[in-house]
RNA sequence: GGUCCGUUCGUCUAGGGGUUAGGACGUAUCCCUUUCACGGAUAAAACACGGGUUCGAUUCCCGUACGGACUACCA
């Protein structure tokens, strides 16, 4: 009765991991961790036409990025390997033949072709659901319409065919779902879907249920795509006689695009501004390129409590959790029902929040490793002062270099607006003295402090009131409008460069003037 | 079209037969401040609609509308 519990994230290796998926995997995560069971993860490769190289190996780093490597995994082989379904295609056909033996399932021999006609000719007699079922099958190429004698020689003979799932007729299929509660689906309403492929690949569902047998899982837990076919999955339980150790499921409400319409996809992301995928990715075939959290300055810490809480909440109004924390808190019962639109602007709150809690080292290092890719070698100590300075204005690690250039480089010229508006002779007075005293040699360390206090003295002694030309300071000495502590800034800058830059404003504003 | 799922502020959501319907993001205003930001405070902002059930429904039931998923030899 107490089963280790076991879960699973399969995704198919067709392209890079979207962020849903990435949700998924991290639900699946949580809950194994909550109940101190296994993570697994399980390639789905059984459609070799869509297999695209390098997405299997996107999937690893994203978990890893995030740190949620799975406990049993293709490159971490646990005791139900492979963990990949194109290596465990030898053992899917005998299932599917399990099934045909017990009369669950049937050979087809029907061609695309007369697939289409059959469909054409249901169409045009008005049957709303033109289908592979119950009724139509009686209609078809396949072992139940066959005389055994047919049906051997072409197997024989290797004629091309599937084997298909035989569904009842009538019967009521009764789903319970840990989010949704029960769901009830008529079985006339299903169709005789492909179990195995005609190319002796299984399809997604034949595969699913024998390895999440196979592999002890206890525990599904997907997205709401998948809930249409749940009924057709519990039935194929049914079929095997695994229905004592089917897990239970939990399908996931989808992620949805911010404007509105329909699920977020993978096009969607550059399109609307934001990143859909955790890492860059480059489709090897198309060239195609989609950027990823990651290299847009995400933290991962920040888009794990980002996606933790699209669909889920703790019951409480806590909202920052630690991988750690989320493990704790988490619960299916808590997951909620409906879509959920991606909202950028909550994560970029997150990730300003994990940012300023990051070490002043590890800021530090932000900073300098920017620089150093420009050609910019900042030493410690301004390093150290320039994050201090710009640490409640950023958003992402990037911010610091880039919202620091003003202090690597002096204005070359000024912004326009605030120049006619600002500046003034007060402002040319009072700078012209303070680069004067400043040119001359400041015996004290020049700090903010210091700074400020010159300023001020320097003021009164014109008969300035400070306040009044403040702003056309900063422009002179920055170039710019607006910005972090004006004395900081300039303990930063140093008195000298402070002057050089005062004496160019100077010149420059006075055309302007 | 059919089947299934869903619907509380713009967004993520809490709540639940009787509440001033709570929080967060975002937005706005004010305070702090030499500017911007941070921080603090405040504000605007929601139970899709119609029927039941009930003393009472946003909460339960049924319909409608709207949204979504699925409807492949894709997962």
């Amino acid at each position: 009765m107490t089963r280790e519990v076991r879960v699973r994230f399969a995704p198919s290796p067709t392209g890079a991991l979207h962020i849903g998926g990435l949700r998924t995997a991290l639900y699946n995560y949580l809950f194994a961790k909550k109940m101190g069971g296994k993570f697994l993860l399980r390639i789905e490769d059984t459609d070799q036409t869509r297999f695209v190289p390098g997405a299997e190996e996107y999937i690893q780093e994203s978990l890893d990025w995030l740190g949620i490597s799975p406990d049993e995994s293709p490159w971490k082989p646990g005791s139900v390997a492979p963990y990949r379904q194109s290596e465990r295609k030898a053992s899917y056909m005998q299932y599917a033949l399990e099934l045909i033996e017990k009369g669950h399932a049937y050979y087809a021999f029907d061609t695309a072709e007369e697939l289409e006609a059959m469909r054409e000719r249901l169409t045009a007699a008005r049957v709303l659901q033109p289908q592979y079922n119950s009724i139509t099958r009686s209609q078809m190429k396949n072992s139940l319409t066959l005389s055994p004698a047919e049906v051997k020689e072409r197997l024989a003979s290797g004629d091309p065919y599937v084997i298909r799932a035989k569904l009842p007729l009538k019967e009521e299929v009764r789903l319970h779902d840990l989010i949704r509660g029960w769901v009830m689906v008529h079985s006339s309403t299903l169709d005789d879907k492909v179990l195995m492929k005609s190319d002796g690949m299984p399809t997604y569902h034949l595969a699913n249920i024998v390895d999440d047998h196979l592999m002890g899982i206890t525990h599904v837990i997907r997205g709401e795509e998948w809930l249409p076919s749940a009924p057709l999955h519990v039935l194929l339980y049914r079929f095997f006689g695994w229905e004592d150790t089917m897990p239970q499921f939990a399908h996931l409400p989808l992620l949805l695009k911010p404007d509105g319409n329909g699920k977020l996809s993978k096009r969607d992301g550059d399109k609307l501004g934001f990143p859909v995928f955790p890492l860059n990715w480059v489709d090897p075939f198309t060239g195609e390129k989609s950027s990823g959290f990651r290299e847009n300055g995400y933290l991962p810490e920040a888009l794990l409590n980002f996606l933790a809480f699209l669909g889920w909440n703790p019951g409480d109004e806590r909202e920052i959790f630690s991988l750690e924390e989320l493990i704790e808190a988490f619960s299916i019962e808590r997951i909620g029902k409906s879509g959920t639109k991606f909202d950028i602007a909550k994560a970029k709150w997150f990730n300003e929040h994990y940012l300023r809690s990051s070490s002043q080292e590890q800021l530090v290092s932000y900073l300098q490793e920017d620089a150093k890719a420009s050609g910019v070698a900042i030493p410690n100590e301004k390093a150290t002062a320039i994050v201090a300075l710009l640490c409640e204005r950023v958003t992402f690690p990037g911010d610091f270099w880039r919202d620091s250039q003003f202090l690597h480089q002096a204005p070359s010229e000024f912004d326009s607006e605030v120049a006619t508006k600002k500046w003034n002779a007060d402002a040319a007075t009072l700078l012209q003295a303070y680069a004067q005293t400043l040119e001359t040699g400041v015996a004290a360390p020049f700090d903010a402090a210091a700074a400020k206090a010159l300023l001020e003295s320097t003021a009164e002694a014109q008969g300035i009131k400070l306040g009044k030309v403040m702003q056309a300071v900063r422009l002179a000495v920055t170039g710019l409008g607006a910005g972090p502590d004006l004395m900081e800034v300039f303990a930063i800058l140093g008195t000298q460069e402070v002057a050089k830059r005062i004496r160019f404003a100077l010149d420059t504003l006075a055309i302007i003037d």
